[in-house]
DNA sequence: AATGAATGAGGTTTCATTCAT
DNA sequence: CATGAATGAAACCTCATTCAT
């Protein structure tokens, strides 16, 4: 319980580095400088420099996962539920830039086969995620139904990854939440389906 | 003028290191190593590693310059124009792996001041270009208007940037020729005029 | 008396240990993690961890003594007492392969000061009583008196510890036992005094 | 070859470490201190400490080899030729006690399987050697024939080896070269063959 | 058979870089 | 396509030990 505790500070400082100066720049003495302990101090709450990193991810998916609970707890289904979703990455990005700029940073982790398949496992799981909650968006006619699911996942999230990488780019130099919006409306205006659908259909 | 082409050689086998490993495993000693030549001799090239790093950074930006140019010289603009640069950059990926691994980490060298600024100036021409692309595609009713062009650019090139992050990390486990041309089609559904259909129709 | 067998516990692990991996291999962090305990915990048992080596030593010299105090008490003297402690020590070596393994390797212990007087009287003993023995041999010709017992010793026990050490070094690849068998007989016929033959054989 | 004369240094000073405090006391700082480097100076000469203690290891292979070389070239065989190489050993360990000190502990080494098998196959070359000499010799009625070999071999080295020990843990107390002197002698008559085997003989 | 946390010293190794040749 | 040798800084990690609880 207790080292859990210590464990989460840990990994705090180490997001809070990372997001500063990039995974090359995580070392065990900075991190133990920046706690106010000697190095061997940390090697008492992991096992490794790797555990940390380790760590790091998984307080990435335990994020997630509160999401993703909290909007099974509220019923909210379909599209509703992928705007949830979606403006839950973003408020978590303006809430916390540290670990956000971390967040869709795979390539950091990716090189070492320590962390990929956590980190492969998890960015599974967020699809499986969204494309249930298409599948509804598109049973209930709320989205298109003409574009695959695993596209429209592409579709979606692959903006919200540039606009947030761009953010963070920029050195947060625009307002984040406001032009999520309108990213969410664009988006919103391109997947829709029903009306939106006759349309595009009578153009065939 | 022969200096060049040893630095080209010796920035080929940096990006083939660093799409192995990460920028992180991309040390003077293996990359010296691997040209078959010692350390030092590295520094009768390159003044120190940074300007190995930026020369790597540059060589995209030649990449990049080459595909524009080809697509300004063959007079190619609007919709058709944007379909030719992403499609060039899919083809850049399948062809060159390597270079293509890095084209889209920026996380890795954003962190250093130092790369920061050329990468930036690099993104933001890209950016300028498809503007401008989007802004003709609009023009001639190819494209919708009813979204700003900005994010436009980024409805295009979230997808297309997630969808080669897909493919890297899934260890090129599918045919991304395949499925980019699938994403093509997807996004021309959403981003089609209402009259533009007619006209792409026609244009084929 | 309860601290005594705790530190017996603890010598045992430590000789296992030691023998395993080499008097290098022994950490506090081991020894009490294969004790199912705290580092601190073992310094409720011993000062330090020289303290437990010097246990360590000190219980070889319990071993030993059983043996020479078991040979006194029987009343056997002689060559009959020199094979007695020879077979002995084989006996230790296979039913306490550790104690056994670490017993013959003094270099270890030898290079420490702390542990060199202990260990240097304690082969001094040892000394002390096979000469004591082999001159009983010498006086009843059940053994040559044309070699100095101090030379004796060494033509007994040399080849005792090379046997036991080619043993540890193959792995336990042949039968300790047996072949400690030969090398007793060829041993009593190089070393046979020249009437002693007889007694000898009418001995067995 | 000028490298080979650096690595010949560096084994140098390392063996004079190893001879003084053990192998445990070996370190690449201490090392390199004594060398008047820095410890990465050592890494251009050796890729690990591993190939160090390897190179060690080594030395001792080629001092032998050259024992072994002179006496083939001499054309001494039969017990000469073992007289030869045992006293070879004393010389060595006289004129190079750091090398002698750690020539005969095995167990230092012999807990890292990287060590192991290098060490085994020297100890396995020299039982060879030695018991082709001991075969001529007792062809030739020099030595008994009533002991294998390869126990006559521990009879001869086993002693060699504990007086050599003895020598070493008294911190060279004694004249050895005297000492060994008397060995030998005392070897030969415990193994000396026609004659000696005629009266073993009849003693059966 | 007490533990959680910490520490100072020191271990091996890698890094980018320089210098004499 | 110059190289062998070296270096200062810094990386990760382990050691025996101590202290407050």
């Amino acid at each position: 319980m207790e080292l859990r505790k210590h464990q989460l500070e840990i990994v705090a400082v180490a997001l809070r580095i990372t997001a500063e100066g990039g995974l090359g720049s995580l070392t065990i003495k900075k991190l133990s400088r920046e706690l106010g302990v000697t190095e061997p101090a940390l090697y008492r709450h992991f096992l490794n420099k790797a555990e940390i990193v380790k760590a790091m991810i998984l307080s990435f998916e335990l994020e997630s996962d509160a999401v993703f609970h909290e909007i099974s707890r509220k019923h909210v289904r379909g599209l509703a539920a992928v705007e949830l979703f979606v403006k839950s990455r973003f408020s978590l990005v303006v809430e916390k830039p540290a670990l956000a700029k971390v967040l869709f940073s795979e390539e950091q982790f990716i090189d070492d086969p320590e962390y990929s398949d956590l980190l492969l496992s998890m960015m599974h799981r967020h699809k499986e995620h969204l494309c249930r909650m298409l599948r509804e968006a598109q049973a209930d006619g709320s989205v298109r139904s003409d574009i695959r699911l695993e596209m429209m996942f592409r579709l979606i999230l692959g903006p919200v990854r540039l606009l947030i990488k761009q953010w963070g780019l920029s050195q947060q130099g625009f307002d984040l939440l406001k032009t999520s919006d309108e990213l969410w409306d664009d988006l919103q205006k391109t997947l829709r389906g029903k009306e939106g659908v006759d349309n595009e259909t009578k153009d065939h």
